[in-house]
DNA sequence: CTGTTAGCGCCTTCAT
DNA sequence: ATGAAGGCGCTAACAG
């Protein structure tokens, strides 16, 4: 008889089992460390060692089948270039792999029919949880579907504008808002021009919202509002207009205010940028102030005042939300579960000199 | 006779063909259009009715077991939190969910051990290729262990210092370094300071060889290497000695050089802002030049002359040669398959004023 | 055209 | 203390 083709060319459980004389079941037994499993530590020994000299390696799709559980998570992640998702991100996979799951992960480019295709794609392959950072839009049939199975769920920033009661971890940004003015209103400065784009998200309205109730009831004119007529990002070397369109607008209105707020950092640093360029002294004449707290807001030359928000907490915190769901199956959703973190005002010399 | 319990809540495919009164291989024909299974137009859509009625979702993970591959591409990433990287890593994602692949993730802290673990991890779950960008030092054991089973891989930046022949994709950074002296030799400054980590790695390495060779070659003085002793990363909101360190070596040797290159934007531009806060007058004094393109080198007020990498066009063409390998089996690596990048100078005010 | 059979690699239960 | 049998959900080959 000649030797039959392999099917895999890896060994598997029952290769092994042959190897050192013992039944497959045995075997894996010994290798999952199942507690009913008593063996004898010479047969453990063999076992161990055809493993070893067999280099055996799981078939972790075949364990997955019976299982019914993967030992993976997915993460759909809108706008993983910028840099508070990456490094939400990253905090996460750091602690997921500490706990033995790897990331099944897609960037959803802020599409809701592609989050739906994109979670059912997840689920067919039977990941054990989802971190979601959902689409702006849409109605998130897909997610609510997996929260009436008491599918581990774990949302960013979905608390305040999904109708559906999931764990979630999401910052404060109305409270951002506010401690944005309140720092400036404690300078002096009530006149504050607000550098958004014209497509609004939950994010910015919420800051923006914070801001000028704030404002407000401090007695300060509403703001002014540059609205800009292109997407917040890519803005640094973004279309060719946006620049000059900034540079037109500061040059008009700057008598009309004396502090200008960017809906994200690279929005303020770019509109400071250009201000600085137009001779206007900061922040003497203007002052400015970012959100977010990204890396470079801390550059060493125009250091912009932000409201920065604990990215890699609140990767950590996602995991350990989601966690807890998959450990104890059927988890209920409790408040407790919905995690809102306060963002922190760092000052720089873009406000005090 | 009371409903017994389902063993998973989803539904099967052997439910489907029951609910439609066919047998589970006919449906799964249909499903998959297998070419050999010709069935009535009547059974068709039937089946496709159940399939819609019942909310049918095929389980991927026992596909998988049978047909042995997952439609699952392994993706380490050394670095996910600098933009270079990310962005190789979304332009690579985009294409695979095109063509539908999902992601199985892992962020290595460029650790030859992690490597080799996190390269078994994914082939246990039966990956059909890796995108691996490599540690920086070890063996990678694993690597060549994938190699010599000709499975699918592609390295990013690993061709000039692996000793593995296998797919991969770089950009000519040596070249790179060359295009940076030119420039700078080109408007007449040969007089270069280098800022750089003592802590080097390969694209470094490669970056100030090009620089430097170039340099002598055009009679210029050796670089002055400033060798911070530092990380290079984080370097704007960094450990509270880096911006002193930086302060005092340009204040002592400012009159010894007339341009400054930095191994990455990052630590160029903070090493020019905190030039500029020292009243260096930038460029008529000394001239700035960075590496990789980042969005925030197109910053409007301290905008710098940089090396841009193509990263969109590296993660895509990764891809590309991972499918070409997957698509069909036991690939041969050619030259062809190993992509050079060439980088691209943009030249900006920190330069040329 | 459609149904039956035999696994994929592993784990769990239940006999021995 | 060990092994045999059955099944996870699906697919491929082969019968009807």
């Amino acid at each position: 008889m000649t030797t039959t083709m392999k099917k895999s060319s890896r060994v598997g459980i029952t290769e092994v089992a042959k190897y050192c004389g013992q039944a497959p079941s045995t075997v894996s037994g010994v290798l999952n460390k199942r507690a009913d499993c008593r063996v004898s530590e010479k047969t453990r020994e063999k076992i161990m060692d055809a493993v070893a000299k067999l280099g055996y390696r799981p078939n972790l799709t075949a364990r997955s089948l019976v299982s019914g559980k993967s030992n993976t998570l997915g993460m759909i992640s809108t706008a993983q270039d910028i840099e508070p998702t990456t490094r939400i991100a990253t905090a996460f996979e750091a602690e997921a792999r500490k706990n033995g799951f790897m990331l099944l992960i897609t960037f959803d480019p802020n599409d809701p029919e592609m989050e739906d295709k994109q979670i059912n794609w997840l689920d067919d392959r039977r990941m054990d949880g989802l971190f979601l950072m959902p689409s702006e839009t849409g109605d998130h049939l897909q997610l609510k579907s997996l929260m009436e199975r008491k599918f581990p769920v774990v949302t960013l920033d979905g608390l305040g504008r999904l109708d559906v009661n999931c764990a979630d971890v999401s910052v404060d940004y109305y409270e951002g808002g506010c401690m944005q003015a309140e720092h400036l209103l404690s300078l002096g400065r009530k006149r504050v021009c607000v550098a958004n784009s014209v497509h609004s998200c939950w994010v910015v309205d919420q800051r923006i919202a914070g801001l000028q109730d704030t404002l407000l009831k401090a007695g300060a004119p509403k703001p002014l509002y540059m609205n800009l007529p292109f997407e917040a990002r890519p803005i640094m070397d973004g279309p060719a207009g946006v620049h000059d369109f900034i540079r037109a607008f500061m040059l008009k209105n700057k008598d009309k205010m004396d502090a200008v707020v960017g809906t994200g950092d690279e929005v303020a640093m770019t509109v400071m940028g250009i201000a600085m360029n137009a001779g206007i002294r900061v922040p003497d004449e203007i002052a400015f102030a970012g959100c977010d707290g990204i890396s470079f807001s801390a550059n060493p030359f125009m250091p912009l005042t932000t409201i920065a928000s604990p990215h890699e907490a609140i990767g950590q915190a996602a995991f350990k939300l989601l966690h807890t769901q998959i450990k104890r199956k059927n988890t209920v959703i409790t408040p407790k579960m919905q995690l809102t973190f306060k963002p922190e005002l760092v000052v720089r010399k873009s406000t005090v000199s």
